[in-house]
DNA sequence: GTGAAAGCGCTAACAG
DNA sequence: CTGTTAGCGCTTTCAC
């Protein structure tokens, strides 16, 4: 391995001087610059991470900790995130929780001030006075995609506006006429998705629906999750013409088992998603759902964490990325006129 | 933070016995052991893993290169080997190449040797020769899945049997009674899915088929891809009873192609893929496909990687873990009896 | 504008 | 068994 050291030999000055043609040439008599440049590229030089890491008291590698990659949001998430570090010249370790709170924990301690100087939390059963505690280790820690926004925020939060995306499904629906309106109601760790439903069940009571027009049921984000809730529903109301989830996902496992029970969609039943994850327009039906600015805010988000890192304070509490907006796609119609 | 200094003067002894507590407890005296533990404990203390890296020479994490995590497949893959490198006490860097050779030289040329210890690398326009002088800077490099096994392999590779998967697919549509065979045979970075297709095309002519009952058309991995791939085939060959895409994202999308030019999978049309990614049980009709041992190979390739970070030297130039198996679903059929 | 020197926090011989 | 002593490769004052 080619060091600091040899490369100053070769350019007849010192470390010292190396280092700072690295980081700060201005300061450099521009022929020492070429010198040092040419030793560094006959040698092949390339700086030793690590050890700029140990010497600066930072690393520039930032963790992700999600619940589980497998779930097609993170990859997503992942994607835009990486790309923005990259940008930024930092490395992104990939942090597989498992929902499970030891290995958050586990995680949290072995990386945080040490292997990563920055870490983005997108859910966990971790409540914030934990996470606060990590952070005040002195790393920069940003929450990510929290629904559950609270009055004093100890950590900045990086998130969008989940009301008016559910209220945006609340008006695509009862816009096309329905009048009944499953809802299967999600989430995994981070807690349920309150927000979603509060704002489509507030948008709907504003489109002159009564409560009663709004049947239930709860589930967590996956396909098979969707499908049992929707059958459910579906079996114990007849007459839905509309199923709103708040995740893709389930909305995907609804249009499956609307499928299973000879309901067509979106003839005979309309059903509708909210993220926008690459499923929702690769799947036939195409979802008709609402689209979260997914990479916006992953790539807010490292942003963000990498401020701090670089010693900037968060301006706000609570950064909210761009609306939601409304994606029309084959899952949804006009309600069917009623059979007399 | 708290620093193995300050734990060992809370316990009266010197930060090398610290150390060695932390990692050869055996050769130090249980009470000095209790001692220690107790510092640690009240202090809080956690080693930072950056200077223990920087005075070992090696750091706990590796690399994981592959071309872009969006792909369904990545995900799968990272949880397994994230999960793997978590068990031994390693972290998992993952980088996105988009398929750009100037972004995998620059994630190659600062990581390796640096800031991760081992590098898998799953697909890349790289050759070998380039890798493989990363390699010799001191940086575990694993190939990871490649299709082309070549003769004198310079570095080691995890992989499985692609021609094997390949003629799984031909004994399964053959079987079915089918005479015309679709193919899309696809690749991406890392040079085009051949093997797969070789192993189709041998065993059908073992099946006694001849070369003139195969269809090939040439697509690359994705769903859009294997539409269009498919959408072509089926209108130059209205006769085609079977498609075989080498890759589950193409055969997706040759189902939906399908199902817009009005063929009915599998009555009219049977499809098959390879890989079975998550979509492949998830999607209507389910696909038929070959499963490749997914999980295996990541765990298999951490494992390697980890083996020759810590100074072993890989026994074999390749390894090719489990046999794929067919996955019977919902998406072949016999072949329509012929209309006369 | 450049060099000398003192670490960053930990590991790894080697002594004792 | 435990302590001493050098670093690992780079950054960063502070002199010159």
């Amino acid at each position: 391995m080619v060091t600091l050291a040899e490369v100053a030999r070769r350019a007849n000055v010192t470390g010292a001087t190396v280092s700072n043609v690295l980081r700060n040439p201005q300061k450099v008599k521009p022929e020492t610059v070429e010198r040092v440049m040419a030793a560094i590229r006959e040698l092949g030089y390339r700086p030793n991470l690590t050890a700029r890491a140990l010497a600066r008291g930072r690393t520039s590698t930032l963790a992700l900790l999600l619940s589980n990659i497998a779930n097609p949001f993170y990859p997503e998430f992942v994607l835009a995130a990486e790309r923005e570090a990259r940008k930024r010249g930092y490395f992104l370790l990939v942090c597989n929780t498992d929902d499970d709170p030891a290995i958050t924990r586990a995680y949290l301690e072995q990386i945080a001030g040490s292997l990563a100087s920055g870490v983005i939390v997108m859910n966990t059963d971790l409540g914030e006075g934990e996470l606060a505690g990590i952070a005040s280790k002195g790393v920069a820690v940003v929450l990510c995609m929290w629904e559950h926004v609270q009055a004093s925020r100890a950590l900045p939060c990086v998130t969008t506006d989940f009301a008016a995306a559910g209220a945006l499904a609340a008006a695509h629906l009862s816009g096309l006429g329905h009048r009944k309106f499953g809802v299967i109601f999600g989430g995994g760790s981070g807690g349920p998705q309150t927000i979603r439903l509060d704002g489509f069940a507030a948008a709907l009571a504003a489109h002159g629906h009564s409560e009663k027009s709004l049947f239930i049921v709860r589930a967590h984000d996956s396909i098979e999750s969707g499908y049992e809730a929707a059958a459910g529903l579906l079996r114990a109301k007849p007459a839905m013409t509309s199923i709103f989830a708040t995740n893709d996902l389930m909305a995907i496992g609804a249009m499956q088992a609307a499928a299973d029970l000879g309901k067509r969609v979106p003839d005979d039943l309309s059903v509708m998603g909210l993220t926008d994850i690459a499923l929702a327009h690769q799947f036939r039906p195409a979802l008709t759902t609402v689209r979260l600015p997914t990479a916006d805010i992953a790539a807010r988000s490292v942003a963000l964490a990498l401020e701090m890192v670089e010693g900037g304070t968060p301006a706000q509490d609570v950064y909210v990325v761009r609306a939601p907006e409304l994606v029309v796609r084959e899952s949804t119609a006009p309600a069917p006129s009623r059979q007399r």
